[in-house]
DNA sequence: AATATCTGCAACCGCGGGCGG
DNA sequence: GCCGCCCGCGGTTGCAGATAT
């Protein structure tokens, strides 16, 4: 316990005076608060780590509560898009896989820029994700193929379904068809009433919207965000010194896929990279080997989140 | 190796809708 | 109906890292 709570102390003092993410920088204009002593730019471990306990407790909403309640120097705004966008539970992480990128053109082709509504049928990707994973990748992707675009005769939809993506010509069966069976005007509600009665990528979509499990308030998966910032944390302090175990496997299949992958940590200011970091599971070993066994699973998560024991 | 340019994306801003007083 | 507050949305910014020169 000693060691757990030398852990999280360490953590709170390392993500302040050195923090993995990037010092903090100005961005744009300040309306939001332009008050005194409210802060702006990349969160910090810690922020995250106050924000999520607190709306593991209280629940999401109210955001105005949320900096007096917890004492984050934050706007309520900002609080709400950092837990929307990164921390909510369920989030996707990564590249966009095929049919991701399929999904996302057919819906922009059909909604327009309504990055809400496409969120809705990508139940595990963020409306900001989609829209920058759009503005990025799939304009400059589409452009390539805009020639037959300039054909007037020829519906929005060919168009799109003529684009030779990898391996997705069942954007072209599934989406095309359902688009055929209505007028130009569809919109979210349209489309929605299309699937149900179908059996296509959007009904299977839309299933799942219906059994949200993602929109519940899983804090495993909320956990799950938070853990890849603690073991960020972690990879960094091995590197320096050398106290944290050099390897940690579960079911035979390594998290780490080198010694230097788990030595390599981040140097200060190094902007995190969240794709690559291994589970929660890495803390715990290492808190049950640092306690003799006394600190594990739910244990470990009292620890580190205290506010939730 | 040094510098310039490009890319990706987290976080910002302003606007508008919903709601209660 | 008006006002203020809260929240969500879409567009934009600016930095870090990657890539090109």
């Amino acid at each position: 316990m000693l060691a757990a709570l030398f852990l999280f102390n360490t953590f709170r003092q390392v993500s302040v005076s050195h923090p993995p993410y990037p010092m903090q920088r100005k961005m744009g204009r300040h309306p939001c608060s332009d008050k005194e002593g409210i802060k702006k730019g990349p969160w910090t471990p810690e922020e995250d780590i106050i924000l999520v306990s607190y709306i593991q407790e209280h629940g999401p909403g109210n955001w105005r509560a949320v900096p007096t309640n917890t004492g984050l120097l934050r706007c309520s705004k900002s609080c709400r898009l950092r837990w929307t966008n990164y921390l909510r539970p369920g989030i996707k992480r990564g590249n966009f896989t095929p049919h991701e990128e399929g999904m996302i053109i057919h819906l922009q082709a059909l909604l327009g820029n309504k990055w809400a509504a496409i969120a809705t049928y990508l139940p595990q990707r963020t409306d900001n994700d989609i829209k920058n994973y759009w503005n990025t990748h799939l304009k400059k992707k589409l452009k390539k193929f805009q020639s037959p675009l300039d054909n007037p005769q020829m519906p929005v939809s060919d168009h799109i379904s003529t684009v030779p993506y990898n391996n997705h010509q069942f954007m072209s069966k599934t989406y095309t068809t359902h688009h055929h069976e209505q007028n130009s005007t569809n919109d979210e509600i349209n489309i929605k009433n299309q699937s149900s009665s179908s059996s296509g990528l959007f009904s299977r979509q839309l299933s799942h919207e219906q059994n949200p499990s993602s929109s519940s308030s899983s804090y495993a998966s909320s956990a799950e965000n938070i853990s890849r910032l603690l073991e960020t944390w972690m990879k960094s302090s091995n590197r320096e010194n050398g106290e944290f175990p050099t390897e940690f496997s579960e079911n035979g299949i390594s998290r780490f896929s080198t010694d230097q992958e788990l030595k390599g940590g981040f140097e200060h200011g190094e902007r995190m990279k969240m794709d690559s970091i291994p589970p929660l599971l890495f803390l715990e070993k290492w808190l049950m080997d640092e306690s003799g066994g006394q600190v594990e699973g739910d244990s470990c998560m009292n620890v580190v989140f205290p506010s939730l024991s």
